[in-house]
DNA sequence: TATATGACGTTGC
DNA sequence: AGCAACGCCATAT
């Protein structure tokens, strides 16, 4: 098992309920950054891996990572993540690593 | 070893 | 806002 691997795995298990971050950012926080694919790659290898919260990973732009199939948006409503037309809305699309998710209903007026 | 592919990210249009 | 092109890294063939 590679440093990189380790790493990555560990950044994806402290992660909690409601916690979504991009792979550019699990991949800062392990330390190493631009290896944001390299993210992408491992949890393929993962794959039906339930020992890696995958779910909570999502792109920079706030879009699901996998098809709808996978049932990623279920698992993160689940957690109380409000996911609309494949795409997250509880955190600041850009730049969200650990976002804050707010547990709340039907409320979409910033 | 070289080429192609992909659960990504940024920039430009 | 959405779409296309380029760049970057790791795997698979």
């Amino acid at each position: 098992m590679k440093d990189f691997d380790q790493r990555v795995t560990a950044v994806l298990r402290a992660l909690g309920e409601g916690e979504v971050v991009s792979y550019g950012d699990i991949a800062d926080d392990a330390g190493f950054p631009g290896r944001s694919r390299a993210v992408g790659a491992l949890l393929s290898a993962a794959g039906d891996n339930d020992d890696l919260p995958w779910w909570r990973v999502v792109r920079n732009d706030g879009r699901l990572a996998t098809d709808p199939s996978a049932g990623q948006a279920a698992l993160l409503r689940a957690e109380g993540v409000t996911v609309q037309a494949g795409r997250v809305r509880d955190a600041p699309v850009g730049r969200f690593r650990r976002a804050p998710v707010t547990p709340r209903g039907p409320s979409p007026s910033p």
